[in-house]
DNA sequence: GCTTTGTTTGTAACTAGTTACAGCAACTAG
DNA sequence: CTAGTTGCTGTAACTAGTTACAAACAAAGC
C-alpha cells in the first residue's frame, strides 16, 4: 500500500514551506519561481489534498447534506437533480441518505449530517429532526425542510413546498369537468400534505356541489394496502347509491399499486374509472395517465441556493402546482 | 449563531481531560462515575463530535463514496439502496454525485471523493477515471468498477458487471420462441456492455439460423436520436425484404424512448411488433413489457460488502440476468 | 507496612492542513 | 547611503479530535 503524500512531502519535495504549499494551492501571494515548482512537486507526488482536514480548519465541510425519504419516488429524483446541479456550479458535492421511511434512521441520518458537518442539509423528514435541524440552523447550517413548511423558524431554516390545497382543487375542477361526480381518494397518511390535498379536493367539490363523503377517503400506508383500500372504495360508493366514476391518488408513491389494482379488477381506465394522480413520470404518457405535476427540479434548485446563499431570515417557499391533462379521466380530445 | 460545543467544552465541563472525554465516546477504560459526568456533559452542551476531525486522524472518513452515471436509471436506483443496505449496517453514509453522463464531470467527481477521503469508491464511469481509481486502489481506498470489468486490476479495485452476452443470447432465444425472425437492434453507444449485448444476441440468433446483419442494429446516443433510429431501423427491415416483426432495445434508459417511438407510428405491441429491453422497472408489468433483469440490488449489496469487508485481491464479479417474460413479445398466456 | 499490581486519568504528541505574524531581501525615495 | 515600503517566505500557533505514555492512586499480597 503506497503512502498518500500529504503537504510536507510536498513542501520537502519542492524545498519550500506547508505554508507556501498551501498558498500556491488556495491562490496567496508566491513567486512564479516557487509557484512552477510547487506545482511540479504535486504532479510528481500526485498529491491530492485533504478535504477532511479544510474541512476541520474552515468549521464545516463543502459537502451538502440531503436525506430523502424514499430514493424511489420521481419526485425526489428531480428534487436531487436540481440540488446536484447548484452543488456542481459551487465546487460542492451532495452526500445523500436514503431513510426507507423510517424515522429511527431519520434521526439518526441527521445527526450524522450533523457530525460531518454539511454545508447546509436539505431533508424531507417528518417532524421527529426538526429539534437537529432547528439546532444546525442556529449554529450556522443551514437547512432546508422538504414538502413542510415549520413554525416559528429561526434565521437559517427554510422550507420549501407544494401548495397542496391547490393541488387538490385543481384535481376536483378537473374532474368535474370531465363530468365525474362520485369520486374515491386513497391517501398515504398522515402527513400534512396528503391532508392539505384532500382538504382541497373536498373544499372545491363541495363549492361545485359535489360534496366528498368521510368514508370515501382510504389511508394506505403501503402498496400491500392499497388493493384493499380500492376494494373498500369500490363496495362503500355502490353501498352509498354512488358507485364510484374516478379515484384520485393523493401520493405519486402509490401510482403504480393503485393502477395495477384498477386493471387486475378489469376495470376500465377511464372507460369505468377516471384516474388522477400526483406527480408526472416518465411512462405517464405512455399511459396517458393525468397528473398534478410539482416543480421538483425548480425546487431542488432553490433548495441547493438557499444552502449556498443563506440567506439570513428564515425563508419559506410554496411552490404551484400544475395540472398534466391527459386521457385518465376521459378529458375530451382536441379535434 | 451559537458556537458548537467541543471535546474541550465538554470536558471543562465535566471536569475531566479531552482525553477522558474521548475515551468515554469511543468505549475506553473509565470509572461509571466519570462516564456518568461526561455524558451529562455532553447532553447538557448538546455535544455533537466532528466526523472531519475524526476523518483526519483516522486517514479516512467513513462515508462511502458513490459516483453515478445517470440517477434516473431504475437500474442504478436498486444498487444505491442495495449499497446504502450495507452502508446503514456500517454506520456509514453514502455520498452520492451524478454526473450527467458527462466525462469531465466524471473525472472531477472522482478527484473529489479522493480529496474526501471515501471509505471506499463505487464508480459507474468510463475508462477515463481509472487511472486515479487504480491509485487510490493503491492507496488502501477499495474501489469497485460498476457494468464493465477492468484489466490488470490492482489489489484492492474490484469489478461488479452483468453477464451481458448471456443477456443478450436469453433475449435472441426469447424471441424466437416467440416466432420473430426479423429483428432491429436499438443500442446506445461504443460502451462494451452495449457491444457485448449485441454480440450475444447476434450470435444466438446465428446459432438458431436466423442471422443479424450489420445495418440491422442503430445507435441512439440520447433519447432525441431514438425516433431516427426506429425509423431507420423500420425503413431497412422493409427494403431488405423482411419487415421487422421484433425490435430490441439493449439499454433500460432508452426504454421509454423506444416504446413512445413504436407507439407513437401506431404500431401495436405484440400485434405489429415484438419489444424486449434491458432493465425490469416498476411499469413494466402495467405495460406488460418483457425484459431482461439484473439483480441491481445485489449487485448494490455486493459493492458495498467489497468496500467494506476490503478483501486483499482484486475480486470480479459476474451476475447472471434473468428474463422476465410478459406480453409483449406475443408471448402464449399460460391456460 | 511495604511492594506489587491494576485501574483510571492527564500530559503531550500526533493527524494534515491554514494563517497570523515576523523576518528578510530587494527596490524605491529622500 | 540610509530609511521606508513592498513582496515573498518561514515559523509557529491554530483547527478538533485520538492515543502512547507516564503518573497517580487504591487494593491486594507478603
Amino acid at each position: 500500500m503506497v503512502k498518500r503524500a500529504t503537504i510536507g512531502d510536498v513542501a520537502a519535495d519542492a524545498g519550500v514551506s506547508t505554508a507556501t504549499v498551501s498558498r500556491v494551492l488556495n491562490g496567496g501571494a508566491v513567486t512564479e519561481a516557487t509557484a512552477t515548482r510547487v506545482w511540479e512537486a504535486v504532479a510528481r507526488l500526485e498529491y491530492t489534498p485533504n478535504a477532511l482536514t479544510r474541512g476541520v480548519f474552515a468549521g464545516r465541510s463543502s459537502t451538502i447534506g440531503v436525506v430523502i425519504r424514499d430514493l424511489s419516488s420521481p419526485f425526489y429524483l428531480d428534487l436531487i437533480r436540481g440540488i446536484d446541479e447548484v452543488a456542481a456550479a459551487n465546487d460542492s458535492l451532495v452526500m445523500l441518505a436514503n431513510t426507507f421511511r423510517r424515522v429511527d434512521r431519520e434521526v439518526a441520518q441527521v445527526r450524522t449530517m450533523d457530525e460531518q458537518r454539511v454545508r447546509g442539509l436539505i431533508v424531507t423528514t417528518g417532524e421527529a429532526t426538526d429539534g437537529r435541524t432547528r439546532r444546525m440552523a442556529e449554529n450556522g447550517t443551514p437547512c432546508v425542510i422538504i414538502a413542510r413548511s415549520v413554525l416559528d423558524a429561526p434565521p437559517g431554516m427554510h422550507s420549501i413546498s407544494l401548495d397542496n390545497v391547490e393541488a387538490g382543487q385543481l384535481m376536483a375542477v378537473h374532474l368535474a369537468g370531465c363530468g365525474r361526480s362520485s369520486i374515491g381518494v386513497v391517501s398515504s397518511g398522515r402527513r400534512t400534505s396528503q391532508i392539505e390535498r384532500t382538504a382541497g379536493l373536498r373544499r372545491a367539490l363541495a363549492d361545485l356541489g359535489l360534496p366528498l363523503p368521510e368514508d370515501a377517503v382510504m389511508v394506505a400506508e403501503t402498496e400491500d394496502e392499497v388493493s384493499g383500500a380500492v376494494d373498500t372504495l369500490l363496495v362503500r360508493g355502490r353501498d352509498r347509491g354512488e358507485p364510484l366514476d374516478a379515484i384520485v391518488c393523493t401520493t405519486g408513491r402509490l401510482t403504480v399499486a393503485v393502477h395495477a389494482a384498477l386493471t387486475a379488477r378489469g376495470i376500465a381506465i377511464p372507460g369505468d374509472i377516471a384516474f388522477v394522480t400526483m406527480d408526472d413520470f416518465p411512462w405517464a404518457t405512455a399511459l396517458g395517465i393525468t397528473v398534478i405535476a410539482q416543480p421538483s427540479y425548480q425546487m431542488g434548485l432553490k433548495a441547493g441556493e438557499l444552502v449556498v446563499d443563506r440567506p439570513s431570515g428564515p425563508v419559506e417557499l410554496v411552490f404551484a402546482p400544475t395540472l398534466v391533462a391527459r386521457t385518465s379521466c376521459g378529458e375530451r380530445q382536441k379535434a
